[in-house]
DNA sequence: TGTACATCAGTGAACGCGCGTTCACTGATGTAC
DNA sequence: TGTACATCAGTGAACGCGCGTTCACTGATGTAC
């Protein structure tokens, strides 16, 4: 129908706007490209006019997805306010929040991908390895803020716990959504503990404040 | 052509034996009923004398792994050999070796499943509960081992600290193989640090041993 | 115990459907003169 | 600046294919007498 270089771009990014969220929810097989194109606004016939293949279009969403993600975190590194201690427990209350379980077509897309990135080639992975180094170089920032002083200097340990921390409080993201039709009250006991453990690990081995402590001990 | 019942049974069970594996690795909606049914050793036709639709052998599919695997973590705990500390420590380098990682079709079920259970209906996700929580429940066994007195007293501690080992040990089997082929040094990094970690959590408050604090730090 | 028959697991072809992909066509955009 | 034309994003029908499911048929199993 006519469209400019401007509109043709935007309309891309429609598309993948579109998939981003319908593969986070239904899988990349649950999800065929009439109905996506449809979600974004167009006919199936366009789509090849964007992308050579469906599978083309799956490597540009995680690549997407993934860079947007690491600027998030750039964004929240770089405010005026000063990165704390409360970062981190702020972080944690939400990615374990029941919004964010609930909300899996704008959450966290490291979660939203992950199976479905197992399965497919390595173009995939490796742009979602990109976003998921950027999640753990941020976690390390995150930890190191409340980290003693003997700690800082070796940052192959901080990333360490950075990492462990991750993969804890996305497991429990994961199972809390696996159980949360059938077992709703199972589902929010595991977002709980999750995030009670998570920010209470991260104060594990503070610099020795009472005060921190007795806070710990009372949630 | 016939067959006796209990051979008909046989076969039921080669189904889903044949199931169990397929969908664990390329997922629910990445595998056709004529590819199973070949892969069971019969032709396409005969897979609804066993099972009213697809979605039917899903749910069988979920309860079944599930049992094994409460059955496994039962067999586990009833065997002549005291359960030690050892006993967390060699569960958890089994469940994050690079063996475990590639061998998706025989692997954990509550990592194969969790993802295409999150997106599926009450019922399988209901069969999925009773898996997760004999899993839980068998971790709240394993840490009980080498908890201190004090919190032995305390079994919501303990379910609540094995839950959330349990995250993070889930949590780091699929980030590393998500990131398996496209990085493999990040994938190992990812095992090793979770290794690293969740042995070394299991001892964080153990009853004071002054011998088993340098072991665990000289890892 | 032997015979006649109902049962039902297994076969393989066929069903309609939605998939990913291709195509001829449209017409505003963007370019060449 | 105005005109003629190439470009190419978008349309919607069609392609072959594999999906889940159904069906008529087969023939050993299991049952009734």
């Amino acid at each position: 129908m006519g469209v400019s270089k401007q509109q043709a771009e935007e309309n891309r990014r429609s598309i993948v706007d579109a998939a981003t969220k319908l593969f986070r929810e239904r899988g990349v097989d649950g999800v065929g490209l009439a109905e996506l194109m449809k979600h974004a606004g167009f006919t199936q016939g366009g789509f090849y006019n964007h992308f050579k293949s469906k599978n083309a279009l799956v490597t540009k969403v995680i690549e997407t997805a993934m860079a947007e993600t690491a600027a998030e975190f750039r964004e929240i590194l770089s405010r005026p306010a000063p990165v704390d201690t409360t970062c981190f427990e702020r972080q944690v209350d939400y990615y374990l929040s029941e919004g964010h379980r609930d909300d899996i077509e704008c959450g966290c897309a490291v979660a939203g991908f992950v199976c479905d990135v197992a399965r497919l080639g390595e173009e995939a992975q490796s742009r979602f390895t990109i976003g998921l180094n950027a999640a753990f170089t941020f976690l390390t920032e995150l930890v190191a803020v409340g980290a003693p002083p003997a700690k800082l200097k070796e940052r192959r340990r901080l990333r360490e716990q950075a990492i462990s921390l991750y993969c804890q409080m996305m497991g429990a993201l994961l199972l809390s959504r696996s159980v949360r039709i059938a077992d709703g009250a199972l589902a929010n006991e595991i977002l709980v503990v999750g995030r009670k453990a998570l920010i209470g690990s991260s104060k594990l081995k503070p610099p020795k404040d009472p005060e921190r402590k007795r806070k710990h001990q009372r949630r």
